[in-house]
DNA sequence: CCCGTTGGATTACATGCGTAATCCAAGCGT
DNA sequence: ACGCTTGGATTACGCATGTAATCCAACGGG
């Protein structure tokens, strides 16, 4: 069959899209007004628009859809992690030439990176060290 | 004087901008005709293109414009390091709500960080670290 | 001196995106 | 039974973006 659609590619994902997916991705699953209410007071958009960007996810591929009564269930079709890295792969090509350590260095420099986080850092850079040793 | 420029606040570039300011930056001043000779091999845009893209560029005051004989040269005028933070402060909320550090654990499980990253970034570690012991 | 090339100015044009409004039907509360 | 609320489907609409094409003027080569 030609054409078919591949697996591995995830759907591009615009900002406002994104608001929406990180709250599918928490909740794991959820209705329109579950979503709505999440967002509200946070963001000051219209059910309409929340609605709205759904509905692009669902087309594009990135929420499944189930019927339940005369609702919809909305959830997520495609991995966090894996969106995640697209995302982090084509910032760090666009801004940094696909370099990870200026952008990182450069966050340190303008002192944006706490102290736990930098605790943090060190323990994933131990555990990305083990894994060079073996 | 209402209605002044923030002296702080960087366009908004878009990804295809982006390709055209970091030869900007690398080369710190050019003409059309030398963005388009850099350009050319790496991507297949034509010059009306690239024409387009500092045209934009320089509208939204991310370049300067100096006429030397019939054509101009551009140059930057937006400090790269600052753009560059920008884009990486809306990129982390947007995808990673702002953590560092689960964007580059993510990076190093999916073993897209090498072992000089590993080195590089175990020292930008250690600066940052010393800087709070201070 | 004429032509091809180059670059500026203007215009194009489909998509995507942010942000909804409208219209309509089914439940829910009273 | 009737209106209010909610949600689906359809439509809107301006701005940004990617990717040029057109038109025109000046330069540089032969």
């Amino acid at each position: 069959m030609p054409d078919e659609e591949d697996i591995t590619a995830t759907p591009r994902i615009s900002d406002a899209e994104w608001t929406v997916m990180k709250v599918l991705w928490e909740r794991g699953t959820s209705t329109l007004g579950e979503v709505v209410r999440e967002l509200e007071g946070r963001l000051s958009w219209k059910p309409r628009t929340v609605q709205s960007l759904i509905r692009r996810l669902t087309e594009k591929g990135a929420l499944a859809v189930e019927a339940v009564g005369r609702e919809f269930r909305y959830t997520p079709a495609v991995d966090q992690n894996h969106c995640q890295l697209e995302e982090s792969r084509s910032f760090l090509d666009r801004v940094f030439n696909g370099r990870l350590t200026p952008f990182v260095a450069g966050l340190m420099e303008r002192e944006e990176v706490t102290k736990d986080d930098l605790a943090a850092l060190r323990e994933v850079l131990a555990q990305a060290e083990k894994k060079f040793k073996k």
